[in-house]
DNA sequence: GCCGTACTACGATGAGTATCGTACGAGCAT
DNA sequence: ATGCTCGTACGATACTCATCGTAGTACGGC
């Protein structure tokens, strides 16, 4: 054993660490908006390989890691996959009622374009 | 004469052509998150130069054409003035409630944090 | 033990951007 | 016309960031 001191924890902001400009520069990304669309849709704990987006595994790792960062969700290690669910609670008591707005701002700018596949 | 062909006309994306991502990008950088809330105070058209900023007035131009351009504010000339103004009901038709909760959002951090001399 | 799956770490790269300084143009006042 | 104020344009710089590929670690199954 080489003492790896794998940390297999995850830093994450406490809730009054969240600043605002750097949970909207989380969300201003195309790629992290649609993971945090599909996470607030199923309101489960999601592994990173549930998510079909159009980068590398290493860019979806990176994604993940802006979002947890900024605050907007939270992620744990169970076995071998991470899972991932929205800071819901925590956002709404520091921004009450922006991640709803965002989310219905993202569905309604979807739907408007051609991005109903899904369903 | 040398026909300058000086613009004097400021391109503003229409409706339709403003994107969330682009919006919320704009809004999150701390210099302009605050010029949008001192907008918001303030429901009239204002001047640059009624913005005491930390940066340059390069920088102030920089990122006010960053407002514009995303969809944030709408901007023309007056003599040599450039007012400008929230475009309010163009965001909340698109991203109902969402401007408002951003606001609020960046007021009740600004009070969490010290800075209440704005009053 | 060995292998596969899930994710990460690191390095590289190309694009974007926040910042500045300086020089310029447009309008107003005298 | 001269000068002043407001704002822009342009170039430079340093930093961030979205992206990738490759190599590696952690865990679970065989």
């Amino acid at each position: 054993m080489t003492t790896t001191t794998s940390p297999r924890v995850l830093e994450h902001p406490t809730r009054d660490q969240i600043r605002l400009e750097e949970v909207l520069h989380a969300l201003s990304d195309a790629v992290r908006l649609r993971i945090v669309r599909d996470m607030a849709r199923e309101d489960t704990e999601l592994s990173c390989s549930y998510f079909d987006l159009p980068v590398t595994k290493s860019t979806t790792t990176h994604h993940f890691r802006v979002l947890r960062e900024s605050g907007v969700i939270r992620q744990m290690y169970r076995g071998t996959a991470k899972l991932n669910c929205l800071r819901r609670s925590d956002l709404d008591a520091l921004f009450p009622g922006l991640l709803d707005s965002v989310l219905a701002a993202a569905g309604a700018q979807a739907g408007r374009e051609g991005e109903e596949g899904t369903a």
